[in-house]
DNA sequence: TCCGCCAGTCATGTATACATGAAATTTCAG
DNA sequence: CTGAAATTTCATGTATACATGACTGGCGGA
């Protein structure tokens, strides 16, 4: 963390992410300067950035609310990284992958097997098995060599539910799957076989699917903060 | 346009997609804000918006430069387009067209009809065209209500040769096939059978990358003011 | 009682001064 | 003359004061 804009923006982040700044919640610059001990300035422009990134919404001269994401646009959301992450791998498995690349990935599946090893899911290996998880996918996408590409993949992963932080940790044989999938994904992209990558991820990532649907659907959709946005309305200055 | 932020972008944007801004030239915040007679303060602010609608490289500490975009990026941004809007009207197939959005279809597809009954491409049209096309492919992204959606269509229309201002207008009879495939979307949607209103749209969408692939390869790459990025490199303040 | 106008309040928009730190230049040792 | 360290320069980062305009609440008329 380099300059104070950013420090505001990642804590913001969290909050949102978090669910303590709940939907529809109106984010003001001045109790935020407050409570994070900067100037307006930098709250500004980091409400400004987390706007851009598709987590608050923006009226001029109205300011900043915490957007809300129904179930269906986190569903789409899944649908559409799947589709972007298969075409990364499809162009990546074209473009073949550079010595280096291949020695990471195959280092990060071995990560994989040694955090499954133990043949159950220890809370402790969580935190490790979503930065395998991160650096394995970011992996593949920078080996297809198309920043668009990698930028509409990180806006997918800003959304709540669809963030890369949120991990399904709790079915040993769904993480196992995972991981198996990663690692038929590899061998496709290693082998040049770009088809058969694309439908491998697409098919790890569409997963991931019905994991949150099992998740939200007992629980009720209203349960979660993200869901149902109440953007600034008017007649309700302090809405939220 | 209401702030002084949003005039400064808008002018910003028109002048990185006419090229009067070359890939790399770095944006500095004094001098914009002389030639516009602002203070930075707004103009800070359009850089940053900029940079997160992906027109721009950002750096802490070092500041804007135009991004630069390869034809493999522009090809790569036409078939996510052709993914997302293919999506949006199989959901909007899926959800169903309310009356007033069916009725608002058909007339901007009637508008087609008129400027194609010359049966030539006058250079006249091209405006109308242009607004005509843009208008009826929001309605159906529209109709899916999904905002996750929207805001990454958006960001794919952002990219200097994927705008949704660059109209391929020199062969009538592409611009009819166009205008063909448009209506079949429509019939599709309206008729729920979302695959094919996907199909459709899809194949609509990426003849456009032939379009563009016939456009430029003859001309050489080079002479696209867009391609080839040269970020702000380390050793160069005012790289251009 | 209800509607609409008016002034007050306050959040956001903008200008400007100062702080910070990276790049360019100069200076000096070898 | 070469190279590196110190200095200078200046663009960006931040704080703060002021401007603008949207919501609020009260007043008066219907």
């Amino acid at each position: 963390m380099r300059t104070r804009t950013e420090n505001v923006a990642n804590s913001l982040r969290d909050g949102i992410l978090q669910g303590r700044y709940p939907a529809g919640y109106h984010l003001q610059e001045t109790p935020l300067s407050e409570e994070m001990d900067v100037s307006r300035t930098p709250v500004r422009a980091a409400l400004a950035a987390l706007a851009a990134e598709g987590l608050l919404d923006y009226v001029p001269k109205r300011g900043y609310s915490v957007r809300g994401f129904s179930l269906a646009e986190v569903e789409a959301t899944y649908e559409i990284r799947a589709n972007l992450e298969g075409m990364a791998c499809r162009l990546a498995a074209e473009r073949g992958l550079d010595a280096a690349t291949c020695r990471k990935l195959e280092e990060l599946l071995a990560w994989g097997d040694a955090i499954l090893a133990h043949g159950t899911l220890r809370a402790e290996d969580q935190d490790d098995w979503m930065d395998m998880n991160n650096r394995f996918h970011r992996g593949l996408i920078d080996a297809a060599g198309n920043r668009v590409l990698l930028d509409l993949i990180e806006r997918t992963y800003s959304i709540p539910l669809a963030s890369s932080r949120v991990v399904h940790w709790y079915d040993y044989f769904a993480i196992k799957g995972s991981h198996d999938l990663h690692r038929r994904v590899f061998d496709y992209v290693r082998d040049g076989r770009g088809v058969n990558a694309e439908a491998a991820m697409r098919e790890h990532i569409l997963q991931a699917i019905d994991q949150i649907r099992d998740r939200l659907e007992p629980a009720g959709a209203d349960n979660v903060v993200v869901l149902n946005a109440h953007p600034i309305a008017a007649g309700g200055r302090d809405a939220g």
